[in-house]
DNA sequence: TATGAATGAGGGTTCATTCAT
DNA sequence: AATGAATGAACCCTCATTCAT
């Protein structure tokens, strides 16, 4: 029946953990609702915690792979940024699950898994850091604590993720365009200060 | 033996709580630390989410009425904007463990609970999106969807709070400046457009 | 306010054991109940048994001691039948709580107390039984094993007990009547045999 | 290990809930004396009390079906009677533990079950009432209100329980008999009166 | 590959009892 | 006499994990 029953585990759990969380969800229940027995998982995973690492990193991997390519001087700062939301929009809209389940469970995973999705986000920082001193120096940015602003941008377009019932509207193009537009202009409407 | 056993237990459950997260923390774990017995925590609560919940009311009661303070007309409109983030700095500031408690427990706490903090986040949202329509009124703001932009100033006003071991630097007074700078003029240097 | 507190708990603690039984009846319960503080329940009762033990000497002292007087052989045989049937017949609608407890919780108790309860049986089986010998040496009661006999009017005089939400019809002296009646003649209405 | 473990369960629970209590016994205490882990127990039952019922009503229904089968107009009203008797005092005999651990804790489980008991109850004192009432017309038995009899029929069945260490002497057959001629002729010698 | 019975550590919670006041 | 905060043993139950099949 099941052609590949891995991924239907991973597929059943991912949809468990982000619907109540980690710690409430037993592998009981996700043996169950796969349609499978509960040594099974066993076979595929080492532990629950490997299960849902696993999720991660299959989920996660192609979005951070994008993001990794945008560490490139060829292309234009502004363009990064772009980028940079589009691709985190199309993450969360297409992986809402996975999204969910690491917003609202970070902290109750070990400190090894901690460490490593740091050492991500310092990389994503860090990319995003470069290409605005990059368009600080080509004179098109203002002038800011670059690193500051890589911090700001990354809060900001979680803002495509719906929390507490409400998430910006639109489609993937129209949420990256209102939350660039936002980064980029802000706010005020009258003649811009430098 | 303690002067106030309550507030004993509340302080190392919120430590605990954020450390380790909700469902990591055992009551046996906070009686030990607080150097308490098991059943002393049920004379002042009725259950572990009870306490849970005690901790968020006390903490967050403050900061919760002084937004709701701000919606008041006879506020200027980016002032309401500055002292939110100014509060959201501030309280994250000095009630890091429950922020870092709110943040990475929302999911595994009851639906009741849950329900409780939309219907605060969304009076927040509403009295951001009324300022920003005011501004806009009075011709300060670009034209814009106010409850998108409500919705991406609660998320980047988060940018004060540690994460991934890294925040913006500075003292409330200088965070809350760079966040406000950056809400109000994005990042281009050039010319504003209309 | 309270006259007597040491009655003030034991009607209380009585009421809940033949509600509740006696395992789920708390101490903090009968407190709550009586109004008054935990602790003071062990200024009065050594223990929780010791307070259920007290109530069931309290209240069935009476009844044993009347039992006990029966024991006398210038009382004709039936009436020392009829009235053994009256008194507990009487026990129980004047205590229908202690009955109610004794009868439910009896195992629940300790083999001391136990073993005094049977010890008070004993002896009133033995009083039934000498006196049902004496029936028949008296040529009134036909031949049968005496004890078996004493031991079937003990059974049946507690149908004056409310089981299962049914019970004889009437009133004490209407109850005795019928099952007195019933002991003497049993349901066969043809010519008796010898 | 054991060729059935959830009747090694039911057994070792029944003879520990018979001989010191349903609240007096733990889960801890089943499962060692059985020699099998606590959780097993959950693996075979919901609960304690699901384990209690179980027991009860594997044991129970034998008797129960029995007994049912005796309301039926083709069978002489006296023969229902003895045979009641016979059946109850055979079920006493043949799950003394079972009959104990009914007896001696029905008030502490919880009401659904006593519903179910005393509905149970009432349809026996139905067809003892029937048969009585039939054996009245058919000019057998003597005039008296035939629920009160049928009540004081089913407490003396019972008087071949072994209680406070005495029962009636004899083996089924003898014990039936002798309670089925108490009942019919009671204690009398003298000229039946009608 | 796949199962599910079995395990036991650990969870939250209750409650009889104590004792300083 | 009376209190109630504090205790900790013991409770029922859950669940990640193992392993014989």
């Amino acid at each position: 029946m099941t052609i590949n029953t891995k991924i239907n585990i991973m597929d059943t759990a991912l949809k468990l953990f982000a619907e109540k969380g980690f710690s409430d969800t037993s592998i009981s229940a996700i043996a169950e609702e796969a349609g499978i027995g509960k040594g099974t998982i066993y076979w595929y995973f080492e532990s629950k915690k490997d299960l849902f690492f696993s999720i991660v990193e299959q989920r996660g991997q192609d979005y951070f792979n994008k993001v990794l390519k945008l560490d490139n001087d060829s292309i234009e700062s502004e363009q990064i940024i772009y980028k940079y939301i589009k691709y985190t929009i199309e993450f969360i809209d297409n992986n809402y699950d996975v999204a969910k389940m690491l917003i609202t469970n970070t902290e109750i995973i070990n400190n090894e898994f901690k460490k490593m999705m740091e050492l991500k986000q310092q990389q994503v920082i860090s990319i995003l850091e470069k290409a605005l001193k990059r368009g600080q120096k080509e004179d098109k940015f203002r002038g800011f604590k670059s690193r500051d602003i890589a911090f700001m941008i990354m809060n900001i377009a979680k803002s495509g993720h719906n929390q507490f019932n409400f998430s910006i509207e639109g489609n993937i193009d129209q949420k990256t365009q209102k939350i660039y537009d936002f980064i980029m202009y802000g706010l005020i409407k009258e003649e811009r200060k430098t």
